[in-house]
RNA sequence: GGAGGGAUACCCAAGAGGCUAAAGGGGGCAGACUGUAAAUCUGUUAGCGACGCUUUCGAAGGUUCGAAUCCUUCUCCCUCCA
């Protein structure tokens, strides 16, 4: 099978400028593409992480990505799927986010010789000149199609500012210049950026007479229609010190029914003959795909030996047996009273809970546990004793977390 | 620049001098049921030394025994006119 139709077949491909001649392009290997990632935080998230995947594929396929890290962009802000303002970012929180992304990028995609290049948009864009931009390419730009596009369309009963509608002048100008320098001739991106790209294809046509192509990736969203990767507390992370190869195992492995399959074809490697046969599952069975899912993203993203231990943990934990693998917090003496420690303390020691109020709820509602066994009282004490050999607390029925005295 | 409207907890949204730590919904958390799923039902959802105390209704002042509610100034947002 060849690459444009494993695409489809994964459900990976959203949107595309000319079906024909994008096949062509990426089955003979002779794409050279972009995707463009503005760094608003200091980490990947899933959504990142599904463009990668995709770049990951392509490039096995013979084509050759440009990574574009949008450090100029970053300082406009993209109003796309957004319903306010995003907040400015300073000079140096994007460059620090922007080596922050840098460096989880290498894990993925091959930047060998001639294989991947990295490029940074701040690089041409902080340079520019109001009245020579203005000159250069607002010709091009039909303000009339432009509060047309989709993605402002939902901000014009908010409030668009005119920093943000620029945006999608400087999303095209970097197709333009990546068109011009390095031959890049495809545009990837999330199906929330489809606008923004068609608008780089068309300043490519008029300035220069020339064909570019865009393609969008379904964005993944469960049977809500939520966008996945995201939980109460914020993004799923890659980065291992702010979303733990555990939690994320976790957030996999408590994924709904109706999304596994989704999932398994969209994001892991797992050849598609193989996936079809797991369209089947049902109870118990489509339990299993969940674990093969999360095992499988894990693996991909913080390597086989961290995932070996989220999987091994999550049985040892959900089986009843002990584990040494799961989050601890270590209890100083000083914390100690008498050579106890209070239930309620400890769970706020452990980060399990954020105040001591909801810890007293928590226990007073019959969802804390020490060893398996039910904390009733709110006035529980563990001694310094049990601290030694080490306590594992459970929250509800998902959430461990072992305390132990140094 | 002018005329109106608005800002309430994680989000949406009621409240218009004491009965309000603030209705209702969503979301979150926990319990029951389950398959570490969904659906459903129940409880809960500011903090703390907890039948009490402290902080919280955009910000700062003021009136009052008492203010989310009344007054003054300021900030931000929206709509209409220019």
């Amino acid at each position: 099978m060849k690459i444009y139709d494993e695409l489809v077949a994964r459900g990976l491909i959203a949107q595309v400028t000319d079906e024909e001649e994008i096949k062509q392009l990426i089955n003979n290997g002779r794409a050279t593409f972009y995707i463009g990632f503005d760094p608003t935080a200091d980490s990947l998230h899933v959504g990142h992480f599904m463009a990668l995947c995709l770049m990951k594929r392509l490039q096995m396929a013979g084509n050759k990505p440009v990574v574009l890290i949008g450090g100029g962009t970053a300082y406009v802000g993209d109003p796309s799927g957004r319903s306010d303002l995003r907040s400015m970012m300073t000079p140096e929180i994007i460059e620090h986010n922007s080596n922050c992304f840098k460096k989880q990028m290498e894990k993925f995609i091959d930047f060998g010789e001639g294989k991947a290049i990295m490029v940074n948009n701040a690089d041409w864009l902080l340079k520019l000149n109001y009245v020579e931009l203005l000159r250069e390419v607002g010709t091009c730009f039909s303000v009339n199609n432009m509060l047309r596009a989709e993605c402002y369309k939902q901000r014009m009963e908010k409030g668009l500012s005119f920093l943000e509608f620029n945006y999608m002048i400087m999303q095209s100008y970097d197709f333009y210049h990546l068109f011009q320098h390095y031959g890049c001739n495809m545009q990837f991106g999330g199906d929330d950026q489809w606008s923004n790209m068609l608008f780089g294809t068309e300043l490519i046509r008029r300035k220069l007479g020339k064909d570019s192509y865009a393609m969008t990736i379904t964005l993944l969203l469960n049977s809500e229609g939520n966008k996945m990767g995201k939980t109460a507390k914020g993004a799923v992370w890659l980065d291992p010190a702010k979303t733990t190869p555990y939690e994320f195992y976790q957030y996999w492995r408590n994924i709904d029914d109706a999304d596994v399959l989704k999932c398994i074809r969209m994001l892991t490697f797992i050849p598609l003959e193989q996936i079809d046969a797991m369209d089947q599952w049902e109870g118990s069975q489509l339990n299993q795909a969940k674990e093969i899912l999360a095992y499988e993203l894990t693996k991909m993203i913080h390597g086989e030996d961290e995932a070996g231990k989220a999987k091994d943990t999550a049985h040892a934990l959900f089986t009843g047996g002990t584990d040494t693998n799961m989050p601890a917090t270590e209890i100083t003496a000083g914390q100690l009273t008498d050579g106890v420690i209070g239930m309620v303390d400890l769970m706020v020691a452990s980060g399990l809970t954020p105040s001591k109020s909801e810890a007293r709820r928590l226990i007073q509602q019959g969802g804390v546990f020490i060893d398996d066994v039910k904390v009733d009282s709110i006035d529980t004490y563990i001694t310094a004793e049990q601290l030694k050999t080490g306590v594992k607390v459970r929250k509800g029925k998902k959430t461990y977390h072992k305390a132990f005295l140094m």
